[in-house]
DNA sequence: CCACTGACGAGTG
DNA sequence: GCACTCGCCAGTG
């Protein structure tokens, strides 16, 4: 093991991953939204990375986390993962349209759980 | 150390 | 809705 980690300092990858495993199945965030409940405000790229770097198998629901426009931002770069992300998605429940698009607004997760 | 890239966001035209 | 710019930060060459 590399380095030992003082306690309580938490990664910013871990508090990440600790905010997407919080999305309710059926819901999608965003990037934005989960830097900024991670306490990372403006490092919503870091997000992109952090999930980047997960592995297939992970308890990291990151199929839930899309862009402020509602877009599969996987499905956007081409990434062959963009099917997948789709495919869960709708298989939880949430509508993706063509573009690969999905409503925030009905479909958005809020803390405040309307609907 | 510098330049470039990338699962992003907000602002502007 | 689309294109462009700037800000942010980690990883790579």
């Amino acid at each position: 093991m590399p380095q030992r980690r003082s306690p309580g300092a938490e990664s910013a990858y871990d508090r990440i991953y600790a905010v997407v495993r919080r999305i309710p199945r059926g819901r999608v965030s965003t990037y934005g939204a989960v830097a900024r409940l991670a306490g990372l405000p403006g490092r919503a790229r870091q997000v992109g990375y952090a999930l980047a770097a997960l592995r297939d198998g992970s308890s990291v629901p990151w199929h839930r986390v899309v862009n402020a426009q509602g877009r599969l931002s996987l499905a956007r770069v081409g990434s062959p993962s963009g099917i997948t992300q789709r495919l869960r998605l709708v298989r939880e429940g949430v509508p993706v349209d063509g573009g690969d698009r999905v409503s925030l607004t009905s479909f958005g997760w809020k803390l405040r759980g309307r609907t």
